[in-house]
DNA sequence: GTAGTATAATTAACAGTGTTAAGTTAAATA
DNA sequence: TATTTAACTTAACACTGTTAATTATACTAC
């Protein structure tokens, strides 16, 4: 009885090409100006087959960003294994992040702006992708608290002082390329660098 | 000779008449929501009438940024007037930054988010209200960066690194209304002394 | 192997979008 | 009063997200 699972597989298939065409359309010419008939163009289906997967387009843009949050998790939980100061950890923590808004400037924009604008919900739900991610920056911050290198400060203004800097300079350098900015990577370490010194003891 | 100024004034009034329109439609339904169509109903003209006044919506979204960008400048050159201490000032234009961005959630999104979407020109050109909002930033830091209050860096490196802080905070906190955030003034207060206290000598 | 059934996918349509070209109305000039 | 000029509108185009109704396809039971 094999058959059921086969038409699962070629169901989430089909779902998954949806996702991948979404993505790729999406980023390269915007949330706005993809319609779900160029989506269903590059898949050769009818517009109205992506409905019998997603609920509707803001469905599909939940969908891609929530795969987006997931590499963001996968690239820092990567990096933590190598680390084992946490200062350092964290420094490196914010380079990654910041990178990864810059190497993938839609997906961010997708996820941490546009979206909200049409899901007010987040995504930050109890056993949510985004509650995981910012559950990583919690545990770096409150070990630099615990270790007396940061100030005896709460842990979740901490963290949030630190979200704000990244997520800034991660959207100002998406948002203005044509801006005179200071040589991008010495402007993110010393947004960084700045930020940690400002928490420090 | 007049009836040439009359009309001028008429064609002025009706074109203020469209911005304000627009504004308060962007305002409350987001740009996106808010169809040329519904612009030209609320001012009781039809929809082509815009176009003799606009080139498109987009010009349209500039326009209101324009203005928006204008009022952010005249609040903060009206606190600068009132402190003398650079750091002081710097507080406390940062505070106001990031209170008229939440005043006006909408105005700032679509002229520090949207807008760049839209337009890659920005208009921080050379004379425009946006290079003159961010004069203001250069010339009380680099009066901080004189007195040696702050670190002897690049003006506009320590520029920007502000920047980035105010603008991450305004943006999460607007875009992420149900996130368990930090009482807000205290969050915005952490942020700004963080930053400085980052940048001090 | 064929009839019936469930599911996948499609077509056609609706009400709306930004924008343009052509046409109309009203006002100022001669 | 006729003519020019500016302001404004109507009608249309090619598109949008989305739904209901319809067709095609693959599987089940006889």
């Amino acid at each position: 009885m094999g058959i059921k699972e086969r038409r699962a597989r070629e169901k989430d298939q089909l779902r998954q090409q949806i996702l991948s065409a979404a993505r790729e359309l999406f980023v390269n010419e915007g949330y706005e100006n993809v319609s779900m008939r160029k989506i269903a163009n590059k898949i050769e289906y009818s517009p109205t087959t992506i409905y019998l997967h997603f609920k509707d387009k803001a469905d599909l843009l939940d969908s891609v960003c929530k795969e987006t949050l997931l590499n963001l998790l996968n690239t820092l939980e990567e990096l933590k294994r190598d680390t084992t100061d946490p200062v350092e950890t964290l420094r490196k923590s914010g380079r990654a992040y910041i990178e990864f808004g810059l190497k993938y400037p839609q997906d961010y924009k997708l996820t941490f702006v546009i979206r909200p604008q049409f899901q007010k919900d987040l995504g930050l739900d109890e056993g949510s992708v985004g509650e995981k991610v910012f559950n990583y920056l919690r545990e770096m911050v409150s070990e630099c608290i615990r270790q007396q290198i940061f100030r005896q400060m709460d842990v979740e203004t901490t963290g949030q002082v630190l979200w704000s800097a990244v997520h800034g300079v991660t959207l100002l350098l998406i948002d203005f390329p044509d801006f005179p900015w200071t040589e991008k990577d010495q402007l993110i370490d010393t947004v960084i660098h700045t930020t940690i010194a400002g928490l420090k003891a």
